[in-house]
RNA sequence: GGGCUCAUAGCUCAACCGGUUAGAGCGCUGUCCUGAUAAGGCAGAGGUUCCUGGUUCAAGUCCAGGUGAGCCCA
């Protein structure tokens, strides 16, 4: 007889292979079909919520996987807390302004700022927007994300905008906002500003220039008659009638040098090289002062009639040039932020075309780069100039037109944020309010508030929210008029933006406004346009309050770390000036996706990984199981080798769950659970060890802390599992008669475990856990034969495992721990009687145990499980000084269906190749 | 250059307040099984805890410096 056929044998049709780019594509047409996620929204109403505020990608490019890697953990964070029964809606938005947008389209229109018209390129751009908004929320969904994708929140969108400009309107009347100048990057011969993106370095070449600035009160320093100056170097003569101040360094050495006739103040540690490059020959160092004592010095510009000082300055390096630095405030960024901190002047005498203004005097009319050689001259004249030659430099050039840029001072609208304490309060709000994973960004959050400058908040581009102020064309008054704003919101949020640039001013004014200032009548609208990291930055004006399934402040914000800067910052600084209180309770961040080595992916390291292809390849799930494999706070490292690392820990769960359906096909649930106290000792165990599973894996997700939840769920499936309970499970499973006691036993702890193991993993696996759960809810229907399942129609429906403190049984653990030790010893003296040629099987195998009495007790209570334990034919017990194993050959003949070894085989004559045990399980089987 | 941070087996992670011989899983090697089978079991080999110095009875852990790396700023 073939007694095969007479076992239980796994049966299930879920495949072990899981070609996960085909399957989840059907898992996805499940979700949408069912409309999974408008069922979860439909049956948490009610429920305590649990925001997740999205913060929006750059709606530009397919996705990367730093953002595949920012949406999946939100996804799981949703979901979990889905899961344990919170209404927790996910709004996905897009950050559709900006420069990237713009930056983009103009490359691929080839054209540049003057070549189109505003409006035009508007329209463009936001087709351009609204494309990418498109591919990569089909990106985003094929991870998996469930969200309200139909509906995502866009800073575009007219009522968005209207909030921008309502936001800004708060701001200004609360005198949040002041006009005041800023150098920029420009192009005089595009006439425009330009980001660091549209920047290209390229070599040039400039003059290079050492001048002596006199020194007014040298008795200070040295009594000596002779004239002093501080040598100062620069290539830009054009920017030196807009020097206002001398930087050097506050604990570097700087010297008094003695020359022929004169005496240069110079940083010591440059001396030497001076005298080689330009040659210099000092008569002999007359002194020499910690740069700190040389604050306040005052000089006289060399050939404006103006006096200014020394000023101290961290940012002085000692690489190049003379430790002793021509600030000019209007010219440069370094020396605009050193000007604010001295309150000085943000003198900028040049015009849009780089022509010199009636500031600079004489120079007037003269392009800056063709004043250079006046300058230069006039120095020279003056005796000031005291080395001058050429230099090749990495300059930056305009990417479009390819010409030298210059920096400029513009006017430019700000956010002060020293205006009612705003700084303060929000640095408090940071430490007091606001809990932030990892704790650090609570110290980096706090730092950058500190130190941060007022916030630039216009810019000179086409594409955004017009700032809504006008210029009264008499006097120049820059106005912003609370009832302005109130009509250009309420225009905005219904026809969008545009209606800014569209609408002729007038339409736009109350009737027979005049200019407060002057009386003037005559307006004309702002140009500028209000940085994205604004728009971004009221979402929770825009979208926690306005959409009614939210709710401001939010739960948690969760972004990379360089939010920290970005939106936390923007975020927190408009909330607290708006509402006094930050807009969220949470903030959770993670690193950034580098390659194995640690570096970041850049095109010309070659290390770029695509999460597109990953999906393609290996399966959306697989992704996501990376995402939470790692621990986030740092770096998160991806590399071929952690991605087949990823697909081996796939499989051992997909594994674990198909042994699980096989092993579950002819089990009711309602019909076959036997109840825990009928269970057996080492299916109760199990049952414990779960317990204590669901409970770790929940405090791990309650901490954010994924990874920890993966290798709980990992080691769970390996060393308890796979290695030990199924492998003891297996006898049971297959030769005991179907409806035993003890294979039903075995079948209530699987379902148990199936059914823990599918939600817990539901968050992170989602299509792979949806898909076994398609399969429990299938055999469900199957055996109770009525095409109803009690299960929900999907796993993301169900709720989260709760730990059954019943099933705990600390008793039973202590009892298995001590046994779980003798069996590693057991499988040590197998391995080497394998080793000897003894066995091969472990069933081929008796056991003999010696061990002190105490120690017995708990395998001779087990007794005959023990050998099942094992996994062996024989077992005996000694009881003797200390533990001793032995292995032996088993007695008896190999029963032909169970495998194990008995006495018994072959003296029945009806089954003369069986073993009792099975003799008996086959009369039930074939009566 | 400044702010914040990281570095533990080939990989992913552990190691409470400083306290025995630094632990797991994967991978690797060997091996068994062929009734989870493009599966599964067992055993074994892998570490100068990035480097240098210091504090301490004792350092992966604390301190200083260096190297490499990341985010942000300049």
């Amino acid at each position: 007889m073939e007694y095969r056929k007479t076992l239980n044998l796994p049966r299930t049709s879920f495949p072990m292979k899981a070609n996960l780019p085909q399957r989840e594509a059907q898992i996805l047409n499940f979700w949408e079909r069912k409309k999974v996620y408008q069922r979860i929204r439909e049956e948490r109403k009610g429920h305590p919520k649990y925001i997740l505020h999205d913060g929006p990608p750059y709606a530009n490019g397919n996705i990367h996987m730093g953002q595949a890697l920012n949406k999946v953990l939100k996804d799981v964070v949703v979901k979990y807390k889905t899961m344990q029964g919170f209404d927790s809606p996910y709004i996905p938005g897009w950050d559709c302004h900006g420069l990237p947008v713009e930056h983009q389209l103009f490359k691929k229109l080839g054209i540049n700022k003057n070549e189109i018209s505003r409006l035009e390129f508007r329209k463009k751009a936001r087709e351009y927007a609204l494309h990418f908004v498109k591919e990569q929320r089909n990106q985003f969904k094929r991870l998996g994300v469930f969200g309200r994708w139909e509906n995502p929140y866009l800073t575009l969108s007219p009522s968005y905008e209207g909030e921008v400009i309502g936001a800004f309107g708060k701001l200004a009347q609360r005198q949040y906002i002041y006009r005041g100048l800023k150098p920029i990057r420009w192009c005089f011969r595009c006439q425009t500003a330009l980001a660091e993106a549209e920047i290209e370095y390229k070599e040039k070449e400039s003059p290079s220039i050492y001048v002596k600035f006199p020194v007014k009160d040298s008795l200070s320093l040295t009594s000596s008659r002779l004239p002093v100056y501080l040598l100062i170097w620069t290539t830009t003569p054009w920017t030196l009638p807009a020097n206002l101040a001398v930087a050097i360094h506050p604990h570097h050495l700087y010297a008094l040098v003695q020359l022929d006739k004169e005496i240069l103040i110079l940083a010591k540690d440059r001396l030497a090289r001076l005298k080689e490059e330009i040659g210099i020959k000092p008569a002999r160092v007359v002194s020499v002062h910690e740069g700190e004592k040389l604050r306040g010095l005052r000089y006289k510009h060399p050939f404006i009639n103006r006096e200014s000082e020394v000023l101290t300055a961290n940012y002085v390096s000692l690489d190049e040039g003379t430790g002793c630095v021509h600030t000019a405030p209007g010219h440069g960024d370094e020396d605009y932020v050193l000007g604010l901190e001295h309150n000085l002047p943000v003198l900028s005498p040049v015009d849009g075309e780089g022509k010199f203004t009636s500031q600079a005097g004489d120079l007037k009319g003269i392009q800056v780069f063709e004043a250079n050689s006046l300058i230069i001259e006039k120095l020279k004249q003056k005796g000031y100039l005291l080395h001058h030659e050429k230099v090749v430099h990495s300059y930056p050039h305009c990417w479009r037109c390819g010409s030298a840029l210059i920096y400029r001072a513009t006017p430019q609208w700000f956010l002060v944020v020293d205006k009612h304490n705003l700084r303060e309060k929000a640095i408090k709000a940071v430490k007091n309010e606001v809990d932030w994973i990892p704790p650090v960004s609570k110290m980096r959050m706090g730092s950058m508030l500190r130190e941060r400058p007022d916030w630039c908040l216009s810019r000179q581009r086409y594409w955004g929210v017009g700032i809504p102020a006008v210029h009264c064309q008499g006097c120049g008054e820059a106005i912003i008029d609370e009832e302005i704003i109130g009509k250009i919101k309420n225009l905005t949020s219904k026809y969008g933006s545009d209606c800014w640039f569209e609408e002729p001013v007038e339409h736009i004014l109350p009737p027979g406004y005049r200019c407060p200032r002057c009386g003037g009548e005559k307006f004309k609208k702002e140009e500028d346009i209000i940085d994205v990291w604004f728009e971004s930055g009221v979402s929770h004006q825009a979208v926690l309050v306005q959409e009614e399934t939210l709710g401001d402040p939010s739960d948690l914000y969760l972004e990379g770390s360089d939010q920290h800067r970005g939106w936390f910052q923007t975020s927190l600084l408009t909330s607290m000036a708006l509402k006094g209180r930050p807009p969220y309770r949470g903030v959770l961040t993670h690193g950034f996706v580098v390659d194995s080595e640690g570096r970041k992916m850049s095109k010309s390291l070659g290390n770029v990984v695509d999460p597109q292809e990953i999906v393609s390849t290996r399966g959306a799930d697989v992704l996501r199981l990376w995402a939470s494999l790692e621990d986030y706070t740092q770096d998160i490292r991806i590399s071929e080798e952690i991605l087949k690392y990823t697909v081996e820990v796939y499989r051992r769960v997909r594994n674990t769950c198909r042994f699980l359906l096989g092993n579950l096909y002819d089990f009711d649930y309602l019909r076959d659970t036997l109840p825990p106290e009928e269970l057996q000792d080492i299916d109760r165990w199990l049952l414990s060890r779960l317990q204590k599973l669901i409970k770790k894996v929940t405090a791990s997700f309650e901490k954010f802390k994924f990874h920890e939840a993966v290798h709980l769920l990992h080691l769970f499936a390996t060393n308890e599992l796979s290695s030990f309970y199924f492998d003891v499970l297996k006898d049971r499973l297959y030769t005991f008669p179907p409806d035993s006691k003890g294979r039903k036993s075995a079948q209530t702890i699987l379902w148990h475990l199936l059914i823990s193991l599918t939600k817990l993993m539901a968050p992170i696996l989602s299509f792979t856990s949806e898909e076994v759960w398609g399969y429990m809810r299938k055999m469900e229907e199957g055996a109770s034969g009525e095409g109803y399942s009690p299960l929900e129609e999907s796993v993301l429906l169900s709720s989260w495992p709760q730990v059954d403190n019943n099933l705990l049984n600390e008793n039973l653990e202590t009892i298995w721990k001590k046994v779980l030790k003798v069996r590693e010893g057991v499988l040590k003296k197998l391995e080497e009687a394998r080793g000897a040629e003894i066995i091969r099987s472990s069933l081929e195998a008796r056991v003999t145990i010696i061990a002190p009495f105490s120690e017995l007790s708990s395998l001779k209570d087990l007794g005959d499980r023990l050998k099942e334990v094992f996994i062996i034919s024989e077992v005996q017990l000694q009881e003797g000084e200390e533990l001793e194993i032995r292995v032996s050959r088993a007695e008896g003949r190999k029963c032909e269906r169970c495998w194990n070894y008995s006495l018994y085989v072959g003296s029945d004559k009806e089954y003369p190749t069986l073993c009792q045990r099975c003799r008996k399980a086959i009369e039930e089987f074939t009566g």
